[in-house]
DNA sequence: TAATCATTTTGACCTAAGTCAAACGACTTG
DNA sequence: CAAGTCGTTTGACTTAGGTCAAAATGATTA
């Protein structure tokens, strides 16, 4: 690996070779295994991470101990990046926090570490960059609006349009046919609830022929249905 | 009301004189009566504003016709930001939409107007402007985040959570008595829940000896006992 | 001041979804 | 291969908080 993986980085890709090069010089990389924490909301902020590979979920523990997940991040993808726009003096004394946690989800996973100081000195001098920042960050505050937007939906109305969301990503095998990418632990909290009623709610789903499920593969039978239920 | 009110948006206080008359003289300026909408999610998107008097609360319209509130916007700052930075291109081609709904909840809220193409011109020229925007975001990322986090907790630790921000804000009296600057049915809506469900709540505290309502005046009678039902 | 309207409260009822406990199937590991 | 371990499922039970309908309170205006 080497310092063009940063090209793919969406905020990094207006900076030009010598730019990147020293970035990745500096930067920490590392290699996690499933399960294995990244930071927690209780650490030090040092900066923000990149996915090279694998994947990873950034999510808050809440007062009961469920966790409930914020964000699954995929290669190429940044997280944890806000603190560092946000807290300006606090982070250049390390008297910040991460905001949320993050551990790995799959073997392998691959981070990049970018410190703090970094990307003040880049931004100084670089307007485009700017932009890509506003604009990540933009994208990311719309995702939480949806997220809460759903939280006023019944589970299988909030499983139903997961699953529709699903099929059209590039990891779907084809239109009718999601191969979930996460655990149905993960999945459960990032719709926010629980394992025992993710469960019931895919039961339900195949008693009334809409779904198949087989293990982590779920295969579309009835899709206007779905789509009824995710409406209204 | 002159240019000069630029200067306490956060946004634009790092402008000089110039740049601040030039986008004022460009502005849309408006009085707004309470109730009146501002915009709907369904109308194009023409820019961002500031609130400069009154006040404002943003909003989704849930599947089941309820409303949950996501903000409330208070003067001097920003709101409907977000899409300027993240469609760019749509935005030019007026083929974007506002992400959520706005109305004013004060007579008299003045409104300022700021055009998407006013902006893009800045930012080329100014990365200080970009600082504040980030921040800005990553402020509003913040804020969902722990809105997100509380919509696990039941009704009476949100409830109780907010009136011990709100007795912390300028807008409170005094340390025990917070006068609620929204209606009793905004706070509902905000807390995610239904004005039955937040007078029972606020009626199990009185009942309690924890606070005394009357009507939007709370006195807090047992802060310690607030704070432990906000907390575990 | 009556009359109309909006806001808040109350009561009776119901249901989605959480809790707890246990069992199950699929892998991994000694 | 037996013994764990992990992820998932099932069953029985409980409850927070939503719905609906109606009353009470407060505010506004003719």
């Amino acid at each position: 690996m080497d310092s063009s993986i940063l090209r793919n980085v969406n905020l990094f890709s207006e900076l030009d070779d010598e730019d990147l090069d020293k970035i990745y010089s500096r930067a920490g990389i590392r290699k996690f295994s499933k399960g294995e924490m990244v930071f927690f909301d209780t650490e030090p902020y040092l900066g923000f991470y990149i996915v090279a590979e694998g994947s990873v979920k950034v999510f808050k523990i809440l007062k009961d101990g469920r966790e409930h997940i914020l964000y699954f991040i995929k290669p190429f993808n940044t997280f944890a990046e806000v603190p560092l726009f946000e807290q300006y003096e606090k982070v250049r004394n390390d008297e910040f926090t991460y905001p949320a946690n993050a551990m790995a989800i799959e073997d392998d996973t691959v981070l990049i570490l970018i410190r703090s100081s970094e990307i003040y000195n880049l931004i100084e001098k670089n307007s485009r960059l700017c932009m890509k920042i506003i604009s990540g960050l933009a994208k990311k505050l719309r995702h939480m609006n949806k997220h809460i937007e759903s939280i006023s939906l019944d589970v299988p109305k909030r499983l139903a349009k997961f699953i529709l969301e699903e099929s059209k990503s590039e990891t779907a095998k084809n239109e009718l046919h999601v191969e979930l990418q996460i655990s149905k632990h993960d999945l459960s909290s990032y719709l926010g609830t629980i394992d025992e009623t993710l469960s019931r709610t895919f039961k339900k789903f195949q008693d009334e022929g809409i779904l198949e499920v087989s293990g982590r593969n779920i295969y579309i039978k009835n899709k206007e249905a779905l789509k009824k239920i995710s409406k209204d």
